[in-house]
DNA sequence: AGTAATGAATGAAACGTTTCATTCAAAATT
DNA sequence: AATTTTGAATGAAACGTTTCATTCATTACT
């Protein structure tokens, strides 16, 4: 038989109340008291019954994220940090990708049933291209994370300057420079445009440095690996040597780094790649690029929703992490 | 105040217990009770407390759904059909879209959350594949939608005379036959077969013809639009005319249509295209197609995890579908 | 030292269902 | 007509929490 809120009052010494307090973190218990219980917690390897606690306080203990759906390792870190945080507070999460416009109708019902839980995390998308009205249809907290609206709590990295840092590294190298981005045009709803912002940072660089970006230059393409293998062969192909890479997401920079492999060309001297986001095996791959702190990200976004549902009703959170970039073999030693 | 069952007792003018019977599908119910309870909701629009049912019965009332992470609309048809069945008795759904290995890993703990709910879809997902051991990791029911393995209830299109067909009917007009498939090789976990067996039976159609499929007439991509497009221009420009193509999804036949456009050439007569799906989109395409009968595909196996979930142990289920060639203006008419 | 104020802990009631032993009514059997 | 069986409906107990009015113990103030 599963462990009950009774049985960790039992072997604390305790009474139930007490032992809900420390659940719900209300500080009116004592340090010495707390300490007992959340042995007792650990000992019994006691997790509280979600559906007893919804029934009684009225609260689902879920939050609700949306997010577009990519396949991304970059989702898997962010998730990470989510629930991380999360699993802190005894809550869950339930993930709600949006496949397709349809799914977003449904969404735009505030009986649908994500907004049944007790707060939404909005992840790469926002709310004024997602919903008529511009904002979430619903009274629970909303927090964005990797996108950012005036009107919700935003965490976030900064963008523009990721793509300045790349710029910036990839101008101390001699050749031309190509831009390999991913394109939102086809689905506007579901953009986020981080991608066009990391662009914007990349040509303010150049721009400093008194050149331009020919459109010859920036191809827009979907998100998979074996499409920027593809426009990266055909860069390799027509380019003339050395050429510098810029491309928004790691990724496509493992896609660009494939087609140097086979093109028999040597990366870091003939060809040189600055990625974004620094995955897991973005440093075996010796792969040069923007840093951004994905798990971090996470937490700080679920913190502040936690903090929301709670009843915190300070001004706007906005949280923007600086990106950092991190210097490997692909742009040369 | 949102309605109780206490509301529809008294509204029908029956205990408790008998609304809850009603709502347990419970036969020990006179059908004019029945009735007059089915009436009380409606008219109340009352909808069971979810976590009291679960706190009472020690169910959830949920489902969980697993599913690769992939874009198409071909999910967003069969979540219709499951959830539709679903709701009917009153139950729930939640999404697990498998990001990455990492969050494999995790839901190959028998405690894993997903778990926690009375049953598991599986959808374009084989357990042999997935998982050590070669099954699931719960005891609860698992049912298999567009995939299909010998230790679980399976509901499936039988793909491989899909491909048949589609080959068949190529196969009447003039020209050379390409085929663009998508490529599961990368992820072989996650990998459900489908395409691989429309190939299979497209080969076959061919053999039965006296014809082989050359390696060189064979494109094997991501499962993306702009990936077809780009593909199907470089078959444009090579082959002579007329060509025949079958691409093993209509959104890969849709970057084929968009390529023919673009190329000034003429649909149905310069190159011929046939699909497999028939999304909502592709009628007005004017794509000849495959069509599988996705919604209900999702309905039978939301109904046939149910009845596992209230204990029906029969043999194992399977439940194939005969897709069907819908033929449109885009293999000429 | 006596009283008031504060800080913690308590435990009973409530949350909205399911379940099941019991009752009641009707039908079937003797 | 009396008895047994069957079929339905009932309502109290249970599920595992939170909540909150109450109590108890301590500290601070006259």
């Amino acid at each position: 038989m599963k462990p009950s809120i009774k049985d960790v009052a039992r072997l604390a010494g305790v009474s139930l109340g007490t032992v809900s307090k420390v659940l719900n973190n209300n500080p009116t218990v004592k340090p010495e008291n707390r300490m007992k219980v959340l042995r007792a917690i650990a000992q019994l390897g006691y997790r509280p019954n979600p559906f007893a606690r919804s029934l009684a306080s009225n609260k689902t203990y879920m939050v609700s994220i949306f997010l577009p759906i990519m396949s991304s390792e970059f989702y898997a870190y962010l998730f990470e940090g989510i629930d991380d945080e999360l699993s802190n507070a005894w809550y869950d999460s339930s993930i709600y990708p949006l496949f397709s416009k349809r799914r977003l109708v449904d969404y735009s019902n505030p009986n649908a049933f994500p907004y049944q839980s007790d707060g939404v995390l909005l992840v790469s998308l926002i709310p004024e291209k997602l919903f008529e009205g511009g904002h979430v249809p619903t009274k629970k907290p909303v927090v964005l994370v990797d996108a950012c609206s005036k009107k919700y709590d935003s965490v976030y990295v900064d963008n523009v300057y990721g793509g300045y840092l790349a710029g910036k590294h990839l101008l101390e190298k001699r050749g031309e420079v190509f831009l390999i981005s991913i394109s939102e045009k086809g689905k506007p709803e579901f953009a986020s445009g981080v991608f066009e912002q990391r662009r914007r940072g990349f040509e303010k660089a150049l721009k400093e440095a008194g050149l331009a970006l020919p459109n010859s230059h920036v191809f827009e393409i979907g998100e998979s690996f074996p499409e920027a293998f593809t426009v990266a062969r055909e860069i390799l192909q027509r380019a003339t040597l050395p050429v510098n890479i810029f491309a928004v997401c790691d990724t496509l920079a493992m896609g660009v780094v494939e087609a140097v492999k086979e093109s028999g060309l040597t990366l870091g001297t003939d060809v040189r790649v600055v990625g974004f986001d620094d995955l897991k095996w973005s440093e075996k791959l010796g792969l040069t690029t923007v840093r951004q702190p994905i798990v971090e990200m996470g937490k700080k976004a679920a913190t502040i929703l936690l903090k929301r549902i709670v009843g915190d009703d300070s001004p706007r959170y906005e949280v923007r992490f600086k990106p950092k970039l991190i210097v490997r073999s692909s742009t040369g030693r």
